[in-house]
DNA sequence: ATGAAAGCGCTAACAA
DNA sequence: TTGTTAGCGCTTTCAT
């Protein structure tokens, strides 16, 4: 059924019909009511189509990984999105998904969704790097764009910045392990020494202890790397008090080790993790880890795109979602 | 810039540029060349909804579950997802998400999609038991529809149906535990006992072994519950040489509980866990799992919607997604 | 407060 | 082979 149909079969015009649906213009509150009340009846819904065609706006938002799915790990995937729909749901949009493999193929895919006004704005998930010429292009065509990313971006009109700032969990690890007495500490970092050893180990210096070179491997991503770390963190002479290990599966991995040398965690070990996934949460010990709030993110970039949709005018100043130690049992005073 | 605008700027006529674009319709290759040519140089494309509007197609596909984030777990989703959106992708098709808590909403927004004409077809995905009045609700709208689920849906028009086959990898183990030369063999179910287990114990009674009643438990869905269940099960004066856990959460749960009384798996107890979590491929030792293959179910619902958009006619048949059994080093041949 | 009518940008008959 | 034109279903002035 059309709004002409409908329209005349309920005897109205289509203007009254369309006044009643978004209540502006004039229109009698009687009316109104009436008309929504046979649209009810009679099962009529406005072409979703039509209507974005002639209002310009097409009430949707397209997610965009870029093809890193990596860095946010799967299941940080499923509460970010969640989180993101659901607030955009709220408000009316759609949230239209990209999860291409292929960052070119996504590009692609996200720039005629914008040129040919299927979406109206864009959450973009870049992890580690972001590629600002990149965002230069697509804030060109006028189409906010929140990036959520480790940095603040800053200075390109239509885009907005969520950052994740994974160093507040670092500098709370750091602390913490101070704070009960460690002075030989380690890390296990995944690929690459990212901002979290970085702020790990400014923390820990401004506390007056110094991270030894000889403590710090880089391993890999799967637990049998973690293991292999800690093993060969475990044969120096003097062996360090806690690990910090970049991600939990890593830890997982390096509870395992130690546990195959005989040491017990915490009692004769400390370890904290990054992630905080599910396993950490029922291993022996649970261990003491560093949470990242998804939901939290995903909020604060459909805030944010949701002011700049409405206003493309001032870009909202970089919303900041830091992430947070979380205390479980894997970490003690050092004897 | 319109489709008006670009013909004039290019000297030939609106319809010679919709010709050249969709590639059908009389149009001398040189022509369409060149269109192809200066929509790239001059950067127009398409208006989405204007396109939509007129062919009465959206292109647009929506992802729903119904509120039933639970049954098919986090990890699950994202590989289920990707394959869907690929699938798509590489046939135009956009992807909408519905990740609502709340199943009566999430249904209020699909009914509104669907109504309104923003999707085309939808993937429904429905965990264990499947509403049929409503896909048949749905199935009036004359909109194509495809349910996921571990039944198979057949007889309702525009509606096809992929089935998850849990009992298949269930039959396997049982073989499996089988061979081996287990005859007393244990059962740590999730909440409901569902038709993993139902498959298990009719193969192997099938196979002349039967699953005696004390050591079937129904657990819960946390690590601790699969311990407190592995427990209790070793309190029997004797225990079972086997143990198959509905979940491998459950199951890691049940592995620890076996070794803090001492109990060494696999050589003094078999284990079989179920999903194939990452963290079954690292624990010591890796579990002997069954597989949900994702991708491949992603992939069956999106060819069967596709078909069904193609010709609503013929209900494709239901499609068929077995579990399989994945061997690791938890499973030992009986003493 | 309500109705008439002019588009929104595109596709697909129909004409040429 | 190409152009002309009538819609697609809606919103929104501008009249009334």
């Amino acid at each position: 059924m059309t709004i002409n149909e409908f329209a005349s079969q309920i005897g109205v015009s289509t203007a009254t019909v369309s006044r009643a649906i978004h209540g502006r213009g004039r229109i009698s509150e009687k009316t109104r009511q009436m008309v929504l009340a046979r649209m009810k009846e009679l099962g009529f819904t406005p072409n979703f189509h039509a209507q974005r065609l002639v209002t310009g706006r097409s009430q949707m938002v397209a997610l965009d990984f870029l093809g890193e799915k990596q860095i946010l790990a799967d299941m940080f995937f499923v509460t970010l999105a969640q989180a993101i729909q659901q607030a955009l749901h709220a408000t009316g949009y759609g949230l239209l998904l990209n999860l291409m493999d292929d960052s070119t193929q996504s590009l692609l895919q996200l720039r005629r969704w914008i040129k040919s006004r299927a979406v109206d704005g864009t959450i973009l998930v870049a992890g580690a790097k972001v590629d600002r010429s990149l965002l230069c292009e697509l804030a060109s065509a006028r189409t906010p764009c929140v990036v959520i990313a480790q940095q603040t971006v800053k200075g390109i009109p239509f885009v907005g910045s969520v950052a994740l700032e994974l160093s507040h969990g670092a500098r709370q690890v750091a602390q913490l392990l101070v704070d009960k007495g460690h002075r030989r500490i380690g890390f296990i970092g995944a690929e690459v020494l990212d901002v979290v050893y970085d702020a790990f180990r400014e923390e820990l210096e401004r506390l007056g202890c110094l991270l030894s070179d000889q403590f710090v491997l880089t391993a890999g991503r799967t637990a049998q790397d973690g293991a292999r770390a800690m093993a060969q963190m475990l044969t120096h002479p003097v062996r360090p008090t806690a690990v910090f290990a970049r991600t939990d599966t890593l830890a997982l991995g390096a509870l395992q080790a130690a546990k195959d040398v005989g040491l017990k965690v915490p009692a004769d070990l400390s370890l904290v993790g990054h992630d905080d996934i599910p396993a950490v949460g029922w291993c022996d010990p649970p261990l003491t880890t560093v949470r990242v709030h998804c939901a939290e993110m995903g909020l604060a970039a459909t805030e944010t795109l949701l002011s700049l949709l409405q206003s493309n005018l001032l870009p909202p100043p970089p919303r900041h979602v830091p992430s947070t130690l979380v205390l479980r049992q894997s970490v003690v005073t050092v004897k």
